[in-house]
DNA sequence: TTGTAGGCGTTATCAT
DNA sequence: ATGATAACGCCTACAA
């Protein structure tokens, strides 16, 4: 392939700005002395050429290395063969995750995905989402910053199909995809009661308006009104942030409740309490029970070991993709919303109460 | 093999949205009564127009909500305005930061990111190279499998500029972002020195081709060397992989060496030493100091608190993404090096050897 | 079965 | 300063 003579070539090696452009398609119907339209219908394998002609236009090509033009047949086929995926924050892993498994499904069917962050900042999210639409991208899924975002329905005004991630829009009806909530929920709830847990304490994501956290309130209340006849509003946390910081905040409020266990909404928040409790000299699970609703690949690590149902992050992408090709393949199909089970899995961080039900 | 360069259309012929189509720059022109040519010039402000027009264009610009058309740009202007990233895995949250600062500098010029992942896959690696060119990239930020990958010298091939990452190339030269490898690894050396460690041992990744591991060996051996007079080769633990797993596999012979002190090569292989430690009722950093050598988010977590140089990752993105962009407004300039600064940061993880030195 | 030609929306090169 | 107009590379009626 290479001379492998050539050693150390400290400057630019002659051959870099002076390069070959690609070939052209006019280029393998010249090579193999036929028409373009032949080599178009060859390659695409959607027209009609006797096998004799699309052998020898496959073997052009490929001795040509010749690839079609995106650029072209984007402008041709007016579609870009892109897809956008607009996600909270590219440097958490559970989004990482995601983003594969849609690239993943998207790869196979031809398109791009082009990765966008708005890092929990409204203006970026808008930023992305015009950009998106400026790239002309054949569809966007989106998790959004809230449930009634703006730029929701301008996507929907510019024709171009979405799914939503996680939160639906207040008016816009649109493809969906979600994890279980009240499974997942209902399972911890019953796990801690199991153990002996009275004072079970929740984390609400607010400051948004977020169709999640109320779902996610009612189904605690009816569980403890089930269970224990009565719900506690002093064990509901609301929070506008999930950082550690917000976690580490949130300990005086369980501690003032008496909580022994709590639910934290993800495996983040969930250390911030777990660092808050640390400054008061407690600690989980003797202490405090601790469960995230949501896990990263952190949960299960030395040293952190939390009790939470195993978010399938690769399926959500997957799902999500696959719904978008769906709806570009028939954009009059009815909206389909896919929910994904999440079972909750034990581990360290859940143990019976320091001192048995009252 | 396959080499299918585009997939069948499964699409039927018709437009896909029963929406107006975006508005070309001709509506504009129509719109303001001047030709495309001058709604072209005053928009890219690039030509030659009065003051007058290049208002009245812009005006009706906005109000028809006018953006060109970027297929239509790439095939005109022959440069997509799309730049690859490929890293080992998105799933990890240092490569989401750096991909962040790429994507903040490259955004601002003008280009989106193409982000791919090749999951530590040799052929995964290949098809994510091999698709950046179909894509026509303007150009390529890698972060290498090793030091001889084939794909590397395929893309100076084609013509696309590169930035290498972590690792450079055996034989192609190109522009070139890494973190400091000296700096840091003599400061960890030197602090668990002053903590009164002797047997102080290190990790390093082999099983591929990488200068990284060389280099750090032998800074390794230089500081031991001058130290104590002596390099103590069972204080070298190789692995093939960077996981929990091979971290928990490496305790019996850190065991076996006597060390007091490790210096692992990042973060997760860490945590896979102190679970493996745990295991034999050992724990750190009483009977065994743990330093990593690369840090994510992770390190200064509670229940965790490694004692790691701080990564400048989205430094590292934005360094590469500079470097391309200077690339392609000079193709012919020298290539350059930037070697970004890691300084250590001290946590619970370190601490004087449980008996003093013999 | 194959070839010809028009046009997708831009930018750039010329005239004017 | 402005306006026609020719590519850019591809797909696809439609003609042969």
């Amino acid at each position: 392939m290479e001379d492998h003579q050539r050693k150390a070539c400290p400057l630019p090696p002659p051959a870099l700005s002076p390069t070959v452009p690609p070939p052209t398609i006019a280029d393998v119907a010249r090579h193999c002395g036929v028409s373009v339209a032949s080599v178009s219908n060859a390659l695409s394998g959607t027209g009609r050429v006797s096998e004799k002609t699309r052998e020898r236009v496959l073997e052009a090509a490929r001795k040509l290395g010749y690839s079609a033009s995106p650029a072209a047949r984007a402008l041709r086929m007016q579609r870009s063969w892109s897809m956008g995926l607009v996600i909270p924050d590219i440097a958490n892993p559970m989004f990482g995750q995601i983003a594969r498994g849609a690239a993943e499904v998207l790869e196979e069917a031809g398109y791009h995905l082009l990765v966008a962050s708005h890092d929990a900042r409204h203006e970026r999210q808008a930023g992305q989402i015009r950009n998106l639409v400026q790239q002309r991208a054949d569809g966007v899924i989106l998790q959004p910053f809230s449930s009634l975002d703006e730029e929701v329905p301008m996507l929907a005004r510019a024709g171009i199909p979405l799914v939503l991630l996680a939160r639906r829009h207040i008016e816009q009806p649109s493809d969906y995809v979600t994890i279980d909530l009240r499974g997942p929920l209902l399972e911890g709830l019953a796990h801690l009661a199991a153990l002996g847990h009275q004072r079970i304490a929740l984390t609400l994501l607010g400051g948004r308006p977020s169709t999640t956290a109320d779902e996610r309130f009612a189904i605690y209340c009816g569980f403890m009104r089930d269970r224990f006849d009565t719900v506690d509003e002093t064990l509901i946390i609301r929070m506008a942030h999930t950082d550690l910081e917000s976690g580490r905040a949130a300990v005086p409020a369980l501690l003032a409740a008496r909580a022994t266990a709590v639910i934290a909404a993800n495996d983040i928040l969930a250390l911030g309490i777990r660092d808050g409790l640390r400054a008061s000299a407690l600690s989980v699970p003797q202490d405090l029970s601790l469960l995230a609703l949501e896990d990263t690949f952190l949960s299960p690590l030395p040293g952190i070991e939390l009790t939470s149902p195993s978010l399938p992050k690769q399926q959500i992408g997957m799902a999500a993709a696959r719904l978008i090709l769906a709806r570009i393949a028939e954009p009059s199909r009815a909206f389909e919303t896919i929910v994904l089970p999440s079972p909750l899995v034990v581990r360290g961080s859940t143990a019976p109460p320091r001192v048995g039900p009252t």
